[in-house]
DNA sequence: CGGCATCCTACAAGATACTG
DNA sequence: CAGTATCTTGTAGGATGCCG
């Protein structure tokens, strides 16, 4: 019997993995921005403050619970500012921070590609025999 | 009892949601260039052509399996052109194509973000009771 | 060398119900 | 209205073994 299982090991090696390369800060970044609902929550918080049932009504399909873990997750990376209002029912806001509205430009970014290139992506995957999605609608948040 | 059930409206809302939703290209790019090793691949091959193996070596923590499956999800997408050389043992290389070579500017514009401002959310983090990873290393890929 | 098939695990995302 | 807690599940990612 070996002083390290299988299981161990794999630790072991994920950990060493973890070091080098979660440190790589676009990797990290994508991994936030690429969660599915900060990229359509930080451009509708782009217009300005919104309340929660406000973000919730402007994003079909969003849950309640997706909803408050996502901000919750912005506001702790500091990219959302969260404000609430005591009362009853209580009032709750959230706003872009100034750091989250410097990333609203790489998201535009991001936006602009797809506007011009996802045709070509679909138009590549049906060449390989998918029957691509045809996305031709632009709402382009 | 009513005609449909709450499974069934929940169903059908989500059929809704993602017609109007999954066409947003922003959402579609984000799910590509977000899967975890599209980025990093990419960048290696703006250098030049590159060989598998080679690849490999040069993606510490890539398992065959994945870099085989991005790979080959990047060509369906018109990305990256494989082009295979027949011979014992087999040599495969992989290129950016042109689309693939247009998609640069944008992952260098959250890489750009990144390394500007990712110290900013580890210290929203730091803020906010969390131990934060001290990123540091500039791994800008 | 490159690639495929199989099995497995971890986690994001969602459904649901309850609190204040 | 806003949020929390729990349970379930789809799927991305990974380990391993075999093939041309």
């Amino acid at each position: 019997m070996p002083t390290r299982t299988a299981a161990q090991r794999r630790a072991e090696a994920r950990t060493v993995f973890d070091a080098a390369f979660a440190d790589c800060p676009s990797r990290r970044l994508m991994e936030r921005i690429g969660e599915k609902w900060v990229a359509l929550l930080l451009t509708r918080l782009a217009d300005g403050p919104r309340r929660h049932g406000d973000l919730r009504r402007s994003v079909p399909g969003v849950s309640q619970k997706m909803l408050t873990q996502t901000l919750r997750g912005l506001e702790r990376d500091g990219l959302v500012r969260r404000s609430v209002t005591a009362g009853v029912p209580a009032r709750v806001d959230y706003a872009l921070t100034p750091l989250g509205e410097s990333l609203l430009p790489v998201l535009a970014a991001v936006s602009a590609w797809a506007d011009r290139h996802m045709a070509d992506i679909d138009a590549a995957r049906a060449a390989h025999g998918e029957p691509a999605r045809s996305g031709s609608a632009g709402a382009g948040g």
